[in-house]
DNA sequence: TCATTTTATTTTAGATGTCAAAATAAATAT
DNA sequence: ATATTTATTTTGACATCTAAAATAAAATGA
């Protein structure tokens, strides 16, 4: 280091983190439900007078009201709580993947008005293919409610692969046989509403984190099984997306040397011995022709094996006893990097319960640096395709919520 | 979700975040060596009048200063830059470990006044012997330096093992016998200086982003080769220590199941193929006591092991050949996770460079998933011991800074 | 040489956002 | 009905930041 060369980290204008009051008086009311003026004074600790100001101005924007509450307080004016405005906005949430394909329209307050759910295998070759999976989805989800794409303000998108969120390129998806291209950018000239995406895995921890156990969380991961396996992390209450925005992949980090092949095309990925296709190839060996027949769905093949398995067959059993360690394994490899708090194991193929047993979940504590301190919670939430289409939709109330809120400026499809 | 409930993330009140501008016109100064009031003005987007007040305050307290520069400007007034003013404060740096430890006393600008460089092997059983080493370092380098522990005003101390920033205490190291302790207050009582502590990893990690290439760099990972593997993070330019504090442990993260046994009883830790004591014991195998002889010090044995493999010997090659090929795995699983876009690889077994050679950085790379983009920078930082004792100062001189800037408040040995 | 131009900084006079304190509102308790 | 309690709004003040004008300090060009 030369003399007028400086030193220290060379941190760029913080505009964008500086979240304004009334961005934070918004956000805290609508993390509440509901909320008193003197409680977001007392929690944000910013004097009343300002409170006052802030949410008139929130209410004449139409985006909080003030709602009827049940009196159950003492002595004292009561308090007048105040609520996200359901109307002040729609939007649609998607989530297409390989077969299963979830949409839902929601109100500004979370709440879902409609749902579909459909399961239509590819080929989807073009993005021409997938933008038409989309426009169907959204098309069905708006003659559900009665609506037009008119009625909507912003649109989700989430689908597996790489997906780069903060420029609203598809860089590869397994849905898709060609290139990326800009699906953002795409789906906006097409729908004209303005449009996020993200990958399938950061849905379902925005699910979490909008709607689930996350909320009250700092830090937690979310790992997702399905036909792959992804991750999603959050980080001091946001989502975290690698430092170029496509990290978190932890289905394709190494467990194994020279291991077994996955169907990225390399070697020992966590993925090829945990997700759905590892362990759908070693049924097929270990049913040996008395599973599900030829070229069933790999669902009821998996079923089928789990079945066997619960029932004591030691074939079956080994196999969701690999798939168990394996996982535990790269449990492991999360806590000793992140050190969360919470992992939230999330996917329908946490109905087989194998997967996360109580040796499964003793071998990832094992395996875990013994620092003196309660390991992380575990949650399993084996819950609803729903999941998916919902993170899809806070994804859009997120980004219509900073346009409308951050500045003041007219939300615009560009 | 009831109706009531509320939805979205649950974000405490930002008043950590919040960098006053004050704050920020300092760190700008910091970063840039020496800054002209205009420039600043417009990198940081605020208004001169601002930055004339702004800058006049810290002047007047002391912590910024004019500096002249020489005249290369065409017409008009010319700027008059400002940089930090390095007689603000000192502050010591000190880097314990089970073998080499330094220290240095720096200025208020980062620059290194005097370092001292030890090397004495334990036994560090208690932590009155922990105390007694950091206090014969700090002395040394007072009277190295013609001070007194009052001409100093923090203190920042580094060591291996599990340590907890933020509250001060060491959970456990390999250099104590006993239980961990609350190393950061007992320092400021025996002291009398405010002590913030890290451990070793991210003490090379501050000093990459405080002095080195990481300056500029958003995100980078520091991993390093000592006794054992450590990992450094920076995420948004500021050390990311994992959720709870104590993340980051590449080195414990397991590439094989049942693997290679580690120093932490574990089996199949990156670190159990890849830290100096796991080539040592292969290297003690590969010699076959045509080594530096029994009982040798683990630098000598590397050093011949190095020399043998250069001069084509084929076991000691294999030696190096596996740990690379663990250490590739590992950091192409940092990439998977992280997606940084630098890896900056220090310590000084990184002067053996078959641990870096072409084919190792090209697995890393083949094992990285493909997005279609550049891989990350690898730098290879290889440079001396004071590298560590400079983060330390870097610790101090960061929790100092903000000390003196976040609130008016007087710095108190609490 | 000295006015002109250019660029940097400071001064000045607001605009804005926030708060403390006082005033008002709406309930319960006596 | 009146006092008490709690919530909210109003008011006036203060601090922060800005735009615009004024000033400062240099090079340029007559």
């Amino acid at each position: 280091m030369t003399d007028m060369s400086g030193f220290g980290p060379v941190i760029p204008p913080l505009h964008e983190e500086q979240r304004s009051l009334r961005q934070q008086v918004f956000e805290r009311v609508r993390a509440a439900g509901c909320l008193a003026r003197v409680e977001i004074a007392k929690e944000l600790a910013i004097s009343p007078a300002s409170v006052t100001s802030i949410s008139a101005e929130l209410i004449a924007d139409g985006l909080l009201q003030e709602v009827q509450q049940d009196r159950d307080t003492g002595r004292g004016r009561p308090p007048v709580a105040i609520g996200v405005n359901p109307d002040a906005y729609l939007v649609a949430g998607i989530k297409v993947s390989d077969l299963d394909h979830t949409g839902v329209i929601s109100d500004f307050s979370g709440r879902v008005l409609v749902s579909i759910t459909r399961q239509e295998r590819g080929p989807f070759q073009s993005k021409d293919d997938l933008m038409a999976l989309i426009a169907g989805l959204l098309d069905d989800l708006c003659r559900q409610a009665s609506l037009t794409r008119k009625d909507l303000s912003a649109l989700g998108i989430g689908m597996p692969g790489f997906i780069d969120h903060d420029t609203g390129h598809v860089i590869w998806s397994p849905m898709l046989r060609g290139d990326g291209f800009p699906l953002a950018k795409e789906a906006e000239a097409a729908f004209g509403l303005p449009t996020t995406i993200d990958n399938d895995a950061n849905l379902a921890t925005l699910a979490e984190l909008w709607f689930g156990e996350g909320r009250t969380r700092k830090d937690f991961a979310v790992v997702t099984i399905e036909h792959g396996v992804g991750m999603g992390m959050v980080i001091n209450h946001r989502l975290y997306r690698g430092a170029r925005g496509l990290g978190m992949e932890l289905g394709h980090t190494k467990v194994q040397m020279d291991g077994a092949l996955c169907r990225c095309g390399q070697r020992g990925c966590l993925e090829a011995y945990v997700a759905d296709y590892a362990i759908k190839r070693e049924a097929e060996t270990a049913l040996g022709g008395r599973g599900a027949g030829e070229g069933a769905p790999t669902g009821r093949l998996l079923d089928t094996l789990f079945a066997r398995a619960k029932a004591g067959e030691p074939g079956a059993r080994a196999v969701f006893h690999r798939a168990g360690r394996f996982l535990s394994l790269g449990l492991s490899n999360v806590v000793n990097i992140f050190d969360p708090e919470l992992i939230i194991l999330s996917g329908a193929r946490m109905q087989y319960d194998l997967l996360w047993a109580d040796d499964v979940l003793n071998d990832m504590r094992r395996m875990m640096l013994d620092t003196h301190r309660r390991g992380p919670d575990i949650q399993v939430h084996a819950g609803g395709d729903l999941i998916w289409a919902r993170g899809a939709a806070a994804l859009a109330i997120g980004h219509l919520s900073d346009a409308v809120l951050g500045t003041r400026k007219e939300l615009q499809v560009s």
